[in-house]
RNA sequence: GUCUAGAUGGUGAAAUAGGUAAACACGCAGGACUUAAAAUCCUGUAAUUCAAUUAAAUGAAUUUUGCGGGUUCGAUUCCCGCUCUAGACACCA
């Protein structure tokens, strides 16, 4: 029988709206703040990429609510930014409106996935009721200094400084500074917003301007920002991403020694690091070198020598004494002031390493190279101190006066600074910038905004700041505001203290230097005064893979289209790059020429008289017209059905390529798992197959724990072929599978449960972790390293002498053994 | 240029601490049921060779985790070199 996921889905999907499986207990002592990036609520709505990240976490949450931790899932929307103000203009309307109805599409797509989100802490970050917390955080940075690792009030300076050169001192504070400005975009762009000299979004000319911004001295937090990745469960290369992001540079001064039996060969003087030796050819030690190196390397060499100037890198690698290694270049060369040497860092912990071994020796060698070194240390730093002003509408406004030029904070009592209302044409017109709005000055009596036409010291009306701030101010702190999403003070004090910081968080491998860092950044700095009392905003941090698609490229040059395949790379530059619907393709990769679209352009067709496209696989966009949503896989096959397959596509890190063909052995397997539920009766387990079935519940288990849950898919197959084949029905055991399932296919198990005659959710069960016993230990028989037996002993029994007996019994000549490896609980190998 | 990650069947992939490579699926091929189709179920599915047989079932051996080498009784896993792919950063300031 197959069953009606329509019809239980809806039902099922009322009822649990009834229910707030995530309300807080107070009974429960243990917590868990699971949380997404927060999506940006495009006009385009959800794809594919984001509802994994949902499904996924739901999964872990849905899981650790029912082992006894009070969940904390919340979802909110970074809704200010470039993209809501340009899809404005394009539309002739409000960032306002579009940002209401992309959030309203978003909820609704969300809600369809099956997920249990705290929507009582839903935060929207260009809310005024959000965003006063955010300014109220920029005045704190802006009224603080800091001072010998602390943060202290910019009022208690204890020596006389002008008000106008308090700047030096703020964390947030005016500065010239280079920027990259784009006079197109009216705007100043990051560096991740830029590709070669253009900006990624339009593609427009960028050039260097020099203006006063608004900094955050992100700069005296480096040491912290470095020294606590240490306790961070993140992967490492996120944690190498963010040292290098920070770029502690080369500043060793070295002067390097090579000796062969006190034999002075070299040295060498110069502010690098010891990452690479410039070797000068000919001289005496060449021939060392040489031993250095492979063969294929040294023929390489042998040729360069023969020509009038040469120069070429080898790798050599060197150990130190307490076991640390690195790569070394070495360069040869006859004219190596041009080989000035560019990779010229030491990273945070192989400084620690340097400062240890005073004597470092060359591996692959025969005669081994002592190289002597000594150092002077300096610190110059990648980062710089982030540029926090943006000369957009769509922002939180800078609450900040001036008077007589030097900048003064709004108290935060008058917060919000609202962004001022302003009407469709008059945005349709300009492209928008608070310098040209009227009203935007600061009545200092009154303490509210009013007309610049008022602008008077004596009557104490002051210009306003016309800047707002980068998309990533509303974002470094919103992990925090979920706590308390409707408190009237910034953070309240009993739940933050109880929450903390987030367990598990999860989003795009895009964020990992930029916001990570911010973040980070901003939760020192609250630390600092001691709003919060935890240093690091993440404790987990799971970088999520991005899902790639098909593209179909034409080329196009004025009024003809190319086939693709007569385009060589000259020729290609010149064209023009159409990305074109899957709709209008045949055959996959050649273009449907026939559909009225084209009819109007010539078409220079290859030798097979046919018009072939590029076919690529890429990021999904609605501008490459790629994307997937999933409404239509959710309407053919079923929530359950999507939320098992999104999650059985793969590791969630990788990156995938979309393919929706496997999706018939999940929904084949939802089938099973009906049709074997509905059987009721209850019967013994045999003993074997009860501790196999356990094994791979514990296996379960621990895929939770390391929140590597597609791998769980598998073993759930794998459970239900041995429950099915053997035909086994035993209702403890089946309620056990059922809860556990339950975590990724809510509805057919909770339609499962109360068929069973079950009461209530099944999100009331509580899981139970089992523990099994097996007294069998395994071992592989293998001879001369091939496997021919497997013989299983219990406790008492599992030493060699006792097993000696059975193999002598199987082997057909025990004389001629030469040897037996045995190794404790795994392995018996006979070597003859 | 530097750094990081990766490479396993036709496809997605698995292999806990170095110990039976390819689990679990998709796809494909063959079969059962059916007037037919869909669905479902069963069997096979890394490669090569050999034995045996009318044929099928079967049995055995060798090779195989991008390429080459090392450590080890034993390497998908550790080490070195190379090739390719992806990502991040920088160069300008």
């Amino acid at each position: 029988m197959k069953y009606n996921y329509k019809k239980i889905e809806k039902k099922w999907r009322y009822i649990h709206k009834k229910f707030n499986f995530l309300k807080f207990n107070k009974k429960k002592n243990k917590k868990f703040y699971i949380l997404n990036m927060f999506p940006y609520p495009s006009g385009y709505g959800l794809h594919i990429g984001h509802s994994i990240g949902y499904i996924y976490t739901d999964i872990i949450s849905k899981y650790k609510l029912r082992l006894g931790y009070n969940i904390l899932n919340p979802i909110g929307f970074d809704s200010f930014g470039l993209p809501a103000e340009q899809y404005a203009l394009k539309t002739k309307n409000l960032p306002k409106n579009i940002i209401k109805k992309s959030i309203y599409n978003y909820k609704k797509q969300i809600k369809k996935l099956g997920v249990f989100l705290n929507w009582d802490k839903e935060i929207n970050t260009s809310d005024d009721k959000y965003y006063k917390w955010t300014q109220f955080i920029f005045i704190k940075l802006f009224n603080s200094y800091y001072y010998k690792n602390k943060i202290l009030p910019i009022k208690k300076i204890n020596f006389k400084i002008k008000s106008e050169n308090l700047n030096k001192f703020r964390l947030a504070f005016l500065k010239y500074s280079y920027i990259n400005w784009c006079p197109k975009l009216n705007s100043i762009l990051a560096n991740d917003e830029i590709e070669n000299g253009r900006s990624i979004r339009g593609g427009y000319k960028v050039i260097l301007k020099k203006t006063l911004q608004w900094h955050l001295r992100i700069t005296k937090y480096i040491p912290k920002l470095l020294k606590d990745l240490d306790n961070l469960k993140w992967p490492d290369n996120v944690k190498n991403n963010q040292i290098k992001w920070i770029g502690l540079k080369n500043v060793y001064t070295i002067k390097l020694k090579l000796f062969k039996k006190n034999f002075k060969i070299f040295s060498i003087n110069k502010k690098r690091s010891i990452h690479s030796i410039i070797f000068n050819y000919p001289s005496r030690f060449t021939n060392y070198i040489l031993n250095l190196i492979n063969k294929t390397q040294k023929k390489k060499i042998i040729k360069l020598l023969n020509k009038n100037y040469y120069n070429e890198k080898f790798k050599i690698l060197i150990k130190f004494k307490n076991n640390y290694r690195k790569k070394i270049n070495i360069y040869i060369s006859n004219y190596y002031k041009n080989y000035y040497l560019k990779d010229t860092y030491i990273n945070y912990k192989e400084d620690k390493e340097f400062k240890k071994v005073k004597t470092i020796y060359i591996l692959k060698s025969k005669n081994i190279i002592y190289i002597k070194y000594t150092f002077k240390k300096k610190y110059i730093y990648n980062l710089k101190d982030i540029i926090y002003s943006r000369q957009r509408y769509w922002g939180e406004p800078i609450p900040i006066y001036y008077i007589n030029n030097i900048p003064y904070s709004i108290n935060k009592k008058y917060l919000p600074l609202k962004l001022p209302n302003i009407s469709k044409k008059y945005f349709i017109k300009s492209k928008f910038n608070l310098n040209y709005i009227k009203k935007w000055a600061w009545d200092d009596i009154n303490k509210k905004v009013t007309y610049k036409k008022y602008i008077n010291n004596k009557n104490k009306v002051y210009p306003l700041d016309v800047n707002t701030m980068p998309s990533y101010a509303g974002s470094n702190w919103y992990f925090l505001r979920y706590i308390s999403p409707n408190y009237k003070k910034f953070l309240f004090n009993n739940k933050i203290n109880y929450w903390k910081n987030v367990d598990l968080y999860i989003g795009g491998k895009e964020h990992i230097n930029g916001h990570l860092l911010y973040s980070r950044f901003i939760t020192k700095f609250l630390y600092d005064l001691n709003i919060i009392k935890f240093k690091e905003p993440f404790k987990k941090f799971i970088p999520q893979g991005i899902i790639l698609n098909e593209t179909y490229i034409i080329y196009k040059y004025k009024n003809t289209i190319y086939s693709f395949d007569i385009i060589n790379d000259k020729f290609k530059k010149k064209l023009q790059k159409i990305y074109i619907n899957k709709k209008d393709i045949i055959l996959n990769k050649y273009l449907n020429i026939f559909k009225k679209k084209y009819n109007k352009y010539n078409l220079i067709k290859n030798k097979f008289n046919k018009i072939l496209c590029e076919v690529k696989i890429e990021k999904m966009s609605k501008s490459k017209y790629n994307i997937i949503t999933p409404d239509s896989i959710i309407k053919k096959y079923g929530i359950d059905c999507f939320r098992l397959y999104i999650i059985f596509l793969g590791p969630f890190q990788e990156k995938k390529i979309w393919n929706i063909n496997k999706i018939n052995g999940i929904k084949r397997f939802l089938n099973k798992v009906w049709n074997f539920f509905l059987i009721k009766k209850n019967k013994k387990i045999n003993k074997i197959y009860k501790i196999k079935i356990y094994k791979y519940l514990n296996l379960i288990h621990l895929n939770f724990k390391k929140f590597i849950i597609y791998k769980n898919i598998s073993i759930f197959m794998k459970i239900f072929n041995i429950l099915i084949k053997n035909k086994i029905y035993n209702l403890k055991l089946n309620k056990i599978i059922l809860i556990l399932l339950s975590n990724y296919i809510p509805y057919i198990t909770e339609e499962i449960w109360n068929r069973l005659g079950n009461k209530g959710s099944i999100f009331y069960e509580k899981i139970k972790i089992i523990k099994y016993k097996d007294n069998l230990i395994k071992y592989l028989i293998l001879i001369n390293n091939k496997f021919k037996d497997t013989i299983y002993t219990d406790k008492d029994n599992n030493n060699l002498t006792y097993l000696k007996n059975i193999i002598y019994n199987k082997v057909y000549y025990p004389d001629k053994i030469k040897k037996i490896i045995f190794i404790k609980n795994k392995i018996i190998n006979i070597l003859f």
